[in-house]
DNA sequence: GTCCTTTAGGCAAAGGTTTGCGTAACGCTC
DNA sequence: GAGCGTTACGCAAACCTTTGCCTAAAGGAC
């Protein structure tokens, strides 16, 4: 049917053409412009010239024109972990719905700090809007600009009003509550670099609870990856007034340490209960499969692009807690506290 | 410095306004156009004046401009596979060392097959090319179009020409020759839908060694999910001339499979002997260390983009095979096979 | 001094859409 | 049938760059 070398796609103007219209009505139809009045015959022959011709918006004139890109920008700090692969899936399919795309910017493992500044890319019209992921406490010389719509995802940035993030209080909340319901008082948080807004706000929140509840708490912060959950799972092992629960940051951490204590011959859940705040169906694999708190990180991602979109409409900015399902998924690491230290 | 109501970016229009020149001027110096004359004061000038304004080229009416929009589209099947993450993170990089972003599109999980035709993102100017890995064997009636730049990346698709794959057989062939090595003759190969074409170049490269080296071969076909994974392990274990070693094509499977293993008592690697087809730092810490083939995965996604970009620039199409780095990474899932079958 | 070649940079069109405003034709009222 | 309010569209500008072509001035050759 179309053999010849592929003329370039149609244009509003050859829909129009067709159609025996100006160009301008036939833009006017497909939009769904409530200001114009057509007749619906015409409306009819408009909408049939433009599937026979295969219209299709050219989405560049349109952005031009509207000074809309109709595409986000996502930084996230490293792609490797499996949470900003979920915040990333969520976000790209309430985008997808809301009629956005998005751009994944990985902030390269090198990256500088204060890390470089995406705005740029807010500049060029490349994206309408910023969801960033990549704040460091502290660190970062408030780039928080009211002229380049974004909003800081899952960590905090800026001076607060921008942010989405879940209820990562609620979700220790249910650990240390879980830990009491077993017996136990004396537990360890292996997290993240305190540094991550993330792991701030579970270490504050493990700390007022603990007090609460008379438990004894001992933080340690590590990288994010496999070797150093190991390496600190080592320490803990060690210990000779061993906590006898220790909940964990990220899944990669959890791998290192149930094998630092496979290894050291510490027995799970017998002489050490584990949980996890990162869901994954593999962790109900594991030789113990592990408890975890289950967050809503798709929601997290979907309530991100919400949000950004609410700034990019120049409506008020305001912080968003997502709090949606949050769940304790009990598994075979927690058991009973053998022996109260 | 700014404390205006942040006026609308600076144009090509504001710097030559500074500079005292015409943009089209400005437009050839900032490019670096060969093919203007201008003094080196007047090129300084403009220079000058742009970083001053904060100067960024809109990239929308750049793109309106040159009909390229300086972004490549890249479709996946499942991000939750880790696979597609790393794909996707080498694709990432190398577009960005080449002047394109990436725009990641992930086909839902309900998809209808034939999937949707993502040509439109082309039709519409949002993308430039298109790297497709949703093609299904067989299930897709040939999109493949001359005018829509695209290649199949990892997953073979169309009549050839554009895909861009891995070597599998390499793969399978470290493998079977490790297998051989530690005497095993009867092995399984437990992997994805045969619909999927990696799939496909799996099976068909084991069949053809285990043939040549006398190797009884049986080939379990599962969704690619930890449950599908541990199903096919209990049927696996129920054998009674069970095979000595199981290949694993994804690290989903594998988990599935390892706790299928452990729950009917079947030791590793005493028992039978694993290696996955999926890397993953993870591996090095579960409970029996996993022997697992690593494949060239970000090379695959950076030369995904280097064959799109070529196609773009009206190269001439060709199928390529990333052999790069494949490595055999040995572990403690594979022993000697105790009794041959 | 005249003519030709560079040098240095300006002009304007084009790319496809959206949208404020303008204007015919039509129907109705009186 | 004149006047007026709708109805049904058309006109053209604007969004910002890039680029083919043009021109004016300067420099060189004779």
């Amino acid at each position: 049917m179309e053999l010849a070398p592929r003329r370039r796609t149609a244009r509003l103007a050859d829909v129009a053409g067709i159609a025996g219209v100006h160009p301008s009505t036939v833009s006017r139809v497909l939009n769904g412009d409530p200001s114009v009045a057509v007749r619906p015959e015409t409306s009819r022959r408009i909408r049939e010239a433009a599937r026979q011709a295969g219209y299709r918006p050219n989405s560049v004139a349109r952005a031009l024109r509207g000074s809309r890109t109709g595409s986000l920008g996502m930084v996230v700090p490293l792609l490797r972990n499996p949470i900003w692969v979920r915040l990333q899936a969520g976000a790209l399919h309430r985008a997808q719905e809301r009629g956005y795309v998005v751009m994944i910017i990985e902030e390269a493992l090198d990256a500088p700090h204060p890390a470089i500044d995406y705005r740029y890319l807010v500049d060029e019209s490349r994206v309408d809007g910023l969801m960033l992921a990549n704040a460091l406490r502290g660190q970062r010389p408030e780039v928080a600009d009211p002229g380049v719509a974004h909003v800081f995802f899952n960590r905090r940035g800026g001076r607060g009003g921008n942010n989405v993030v879940m209820d990562e209080g609620g979700a220790v909340k249910l650990m240390v509550e879980h830990a009491v319901e077993f017996g136990h008082r004396s537990i360890a948080l292996l997290d993240g670099p305190r540094a991550v807004d993330t792991v701030a706000r579970r270490v504050g929140a493990a700390r007022a609870l603990c007090a609460r509840h008379g438990i004894h708490l001992q933080v340690i912060h590590s990288g994010a990856t496999e070797a150093e959950g190991y390496a600190a799972g080592v320490t803990l092992a060690r210990r000779n007034r061993r906590p006898t629960l220790c909940a964990v940051g990220s899944i990669n951490q959890l791998f290192g340490l149930y094998a630092a204590l496979r290894d050291a011959k510490v027995d799970v859940p017998g002489d050490m209960s584990v949980v996890s705040f990162d869901e994954d169906e593999c962790l109900a694999y594991l030789d113990v499969a592990v408890t975890s708190v289950s967050m809503p990180l798709d929601e997290l991602g979907a309530a991100s692009v919400d949000a950004l979109l609410e700034r990019i409409n120049g409506e008020q900015s305001r912080d968003v807690v997502v709090r949606n399902p949050m769940t304790l998924v009990r598994r075979d690491s927690v058991a009973r506290a053998r022996s109260a230290t």
